[in-house]
DNA sequence: GCGTACAACTTATGCGCAAAAGTAACTGTG
DNA sequence: CACAGTTACTTTTGCGCATAAGTTGTACGC
């Protein structure tokens, strides 16, 4: 019994044993309850079975990325693709980029899918490492020829928001954002041309911006709350936000949607079990991690995938809307 | 410039090589962006730096594990204190312990931390995997004699919980939870002997079944809202379950803590940001992930540590309880 | 000035695997 | 019956690393 036997009965090439032989192989593998020596496989063929996937947080947002169920969801979805397709997933959560290069290279990870990262970080990821990358959520066109991207539409999803608002009767909406690059740029943008669409204006000052950090957030709501009587209604960029929101105003006796409407974006537990629900944006996050894992493998066997992909969102209409047409 | 000479150099073994060649060396190695192939390290030293973080969960409470926001801060636990001791995490998301045996033992894995696992398969994947394990949350005496556990004192908090709840005048007290093992039993038991302790008695009938299931929960939740009326406070043996009951009992217009008081167990986003602010059991999900992969380093580096490590909880009274003293 | 000790190297070996190259026995064909 | 082709194997090689074993040169003591 050869070496080369043995591991043609296990990568099952047939045609190449017979089936005596793989029947007396098969038979030991199982006595001696072989299990492969991956790292040996690796080594001899140039390739790990490992998709990385790396989570990035710029360090203010680092504890609030940890903590949104949004991560989970997406871990789980990716997990289970990768693993169903004999791959495995090595997790990287960090705010320095280089390192997660370091690993990377040393691991010799098949294949990357980035989430968080600034898209100047995703381009100079790809420039160094030569193999498949799958980003989540960025909104970098330099970046696509690098990579590709799954995401939302996200600025379809805020337009049909700020629409339903405004068909609700409301005319001074803000939006409540802790930046305004990337994803969030692109809710901004969906939420102003729906303003232009239905002849509102948007002034800057309808910005409103929270801060992530802990030691900041609340006097950043506090600002925030005081300004709340300028505007019938706040589109949070997400649900996490919309909820912070909520429960900063109820502290100061604002009801919500009595006094004033708030709506989210994601559709997270955290909205659908506040009272009232919150009306949101529904995305499918888990979708989002198959969806990125999926086009990766796809990439790694050799198929074309397109370099943009994009997931539809749907209006979720639930109880933090108040109709005010006259 | 040989191998060894160069494996020296990184290795930092000093009096081996000359101060000169020792800076050739580094030189040579920064001018390549020389990255070592984890793979051949692991072949050759048979050790694979890698951490295995396996959660597992029941089929019906899959889809909670994953959202949990739970979840995602302990992972970022583990990971961090893993990262910088120089080791890999594996995430490893599975229904199925066999897979995760097999994952492991392909891997090679140098250690393993299990979470949501069942103390019997906790048990019978030690027996097979000859490496540290380090356990999270598990109850099991002889689980003890083959890993090391880290968890709360749950007993304690649940004990701490309702002897407050008492305090506040609470006498017809009913506890929640979806099953009464591991971590919910020690709960319960708590809960129990704070009862005895003040002379209340338990019934059988105080123990409020909701079923974690998408598609059973409402029923379950139903039946639980219409013997509210039986008790003045429901201690719930999580956050997730006490929001979710408090959303249920204000679509049915029963008032928190107007109506009945409600309590959660764990401290979450989730009981912080409802209104009115859940009162409940603190722990530091962080701190145990941190620790569970402290011990465990420790352990790989041969240090003793104690089998069974059990975090402090603390009492955080927010807005949920009503003094019913007369 | 011969042996010992040690510093500073180099060479050789093996980890477990996949695949290339080699071998031996058997089969069919002209 | 000789030779090509095929089947069912075995032997060999090399992936990149750490380390054991071997080599060389130099300093020092007596």
């Amino acid at each position: 019994m050869s070496t080369t036997t043995v591991s043609n009965v296990i990568h099952g090439k047939a045609g190449e044993v017979s089936e005596d032989t793989k029947k007396k192989v098969e038979e030991f593998l199982k006595k001696v309850d072989y299990v492969p020596n991956i790292s040996a496989r690796n080594l001899a063929q140039n390739e790990s079975k490992i998709i990385g996937l790396a989570l990035k947080a710029r360090a203010d947002k680092y504890e609030n990325l940890i903590m949104d169920p949004f991560v989970s969801v997406l871990i789980g979805g990716v997990e289970e693709t990768i693993r169903s397709a004999g791959y495995f997933m090595m997790l990287y959560i960090s705010k320095d980029t280089d390192e997660i290069m370091r690993h990377v290279s040393t691991w010799n990870v098949d294949g990357l899918i980035l989430f968080g990262m600034l898209d100047d970080d995703g381009i100079r990821v790809s420039e160094k490492y030569k193999k498949p990358i799958v980003c989540i959520d960025t909104y970098s066109l330099e970046g696509l020829k690098h990579f590709t991207n799954v995401g939302l539409d996200d600025e379809q999803g805020a337009y049909e928001m700020a629409s339903y608002l405004i068909s609700q009767g409301h005319k001074r909406i803000a939006f409540l954002s802790d930046n305004t690059k990337g994803v969030d740029l692109a809710r901004l943008n969906g939420f102003k041309k729906a303003l232009k669409d239905n002849k509102l204006k948007f002034k800057s000052t309808d910005f409103l911006q929270i801060r992530p950090r802990s030691e900041e957030i609340e006097e950043s709501l506090e600002k925030i709350c005081q300004r709340a009587s300028e505007f019938t209604a706040i589109m949070c960029v997400s649900d996490l936000y919309a909820v912070t929101l909520m429960s900063a105003l109820s502290d100061r006796g604002i009801s919500v949607p009595g006094d004033i409407s708030v709506v989210g974006f994601d559709d997270n537990m955290l909205g659908q079990l506040h009272r009232p629900a919150l009306t949101t944006v529904h995305q499918d996050v888990k979708a989002k991690g198959v969806t990125a894992a999926d086009t990766l493998l796809k990439q790694l066997s050799g198929v074309k995938t397109p370099n943009q992909i994009k997931l539809p969102t749907r209006l979720v209409i639930r109880d933090t809307v108040k109709n005010i047409n006259s």
